[in-house]
RNA sequence: CGAGGCGGACGGGCGAUCGCCGGUCGCGAAAGCGGCGGGAGGAAAGUCCGGGCUCCGCAGAGCAGGGCGCUGGGUAACACCCAGUCGGGGCGACCCGAAGGAAAGUGCCACAGAAAUGACACCGCCGAUUCGAUGAGGUCUCCGGAGCUCGUCGAAGGCAAGGGUGAAAUGGUGAGGCAAGAGCUCACCGGCGGCCGGGUGACCGGCCGGCCAGGCAAACCCCGCCCGGAGCAAGACCAAAUAGGAGGGCGUUUUAAAGGCUGCUCGUCCAGCCCUCGGGUUAGCGGUCGCUCGAGGCGCCGGGAAACCGGCGUCCUAGACAGAUGAUCGCCGGAGGUGAAAGCCUCUACAGGACCCGGCUUAUAGUCCGCUCUCGACCC
RNA sequence: GCCCCCGUGGCCCAAUCCGGCAGAGGCAGCCGACUUAAAAUCGGCCCAGGUGUGGGUUCGACUCCCACCGGGGGCA
């Protein structure tokens, strides 16, 4: 995605790890907050400790954060047009390599429905 | 044909759709859009060595400390590479080796064994020589004895072969020699010293001499050579900010304390330095540089036995900063399983740059190439 | 990026420095005593590992050297 529509750098990061857990599934683990509408949805992509390897944890993060590009350029009209965006971090576990594409980006979805659902 | 040895290359391919990070050109006020072109490895890894580069004023001396360790060459340098020597392994092609010094000193060598490093020696062997005791024979005699030959016992003494222990016992085998023995002597082997010859050298060959020297230095150590420290989060520049805060200590135009140059001593530099509390930052949430053209790759020619070096031509080949090179699908290829076949199923390695090079080590499904390399079987 | 430390019975650990029988102790386990019973306490007993892995030096390696694996920690 888009540098402007990634989340960088340590204090967000931290600001995000450190508020409420808003997601949690098999293969991803999910952190959010409202962010400021002009900055567009950002996202973060991190990977667990438990991925050991360079090649293993690039491969989870690229395939992470494609499930999440596909997922959000079909954003939910209501809030893109209200002017509501998040900036959120996510986190591949270990079953980010195991299932099939099309399952990681269900529980992509899964965590985005939960989002909007939380801040309504 | 089978089994090996050595050297080297590769390590998925094509297409479609949707995406990412730099570069460059064009349009645009900007955001951005479009065109062109580029975008992980042989190990990028482990961080085990060696350098370049940067800062520490100069990069200094001695000690300490660390590293290396057959010889010659290569190299910016190395613990690497090439060639050789010696030792070990393999039928062989070939492979492996931290391979200086144990007659400089210290230390260790458990158990067993008489003894473990100046073996003054247990069991044992001998008793030639000397002394004592004694048996037999025979000689001389002044009949008290004296002395000779052979033998036995003991002592003084001689010996280190045999026994047996051990990883290791003062060189091994054989013969001579002797009272018994022993390098006591001789032959061969091994080791040591000297001389001569060959080689740049490690070392090799020959002759002569004499018989003395256990092992461990990946124990301390000695000898020779090398090493200043930190590391791109090194470091440089430009901006911004409530901003260079408070307290304490040591010093200041003076011997210079603290501090900088790892530890110590010397030497040397500087007017500031250190501690506590508070704030900010802490791999890049201020930005730029360092940041990729280099001991560079490829080809040809020349030198060299080779590593490698020189010349000419040609090419530009990632530079990110929460970190790009991806995702999905289809076809083909490869390996395995199943099946008569078509087909179907499974698998397709190890692994991701982070300042850059030269090495080493470790991981790695599988594929290919070269050898007038080796061994074995068969055929002509 | 750089630098340290540690891997030994089921668990916590000695022995490693300076090589010589792999173990002292504690927890846990079993048996007995005390108790109505149990805990605690006391007494006794037991099992199991060849020292993270692979090489090397040595007569001999937990110890020394090299490589690898795993775990933990530190600095900027």
């Amino acid at each position: 995605m888009k540098k402007g529509l990634r989340l960088t750098g340590r204090r967000d990061f931290q600001r995000l790890l450190s508020s409420r857990r808003l997601y949690a599934g098999q293969a991803i683990v999910g952190f959010a907050a409202p962010g400021r509408a002009a900055a567009g949805n950002r996202v973060g992509v991190g990977v667990s400790r438990q991925i050991k390897g360079a090649v293993a944890r690039n491969r989870a993060r690229r395939r992470l954060r494609e499930a999440l590009r596909l997922r959000l350029e079909n954003p939910d009209s209501r809030w893109s047009e209200a002017g509501i965006t998040f900036d959120m971090v996510v986190i591949a576990r270990p079953a980010t390599l195991e299932m099939s594409f099309s399952e990681l980006e269900a529980e992509a979805g899964r965590f985005l429905r939960r989002l909007h659902a939380g801040s309504a």
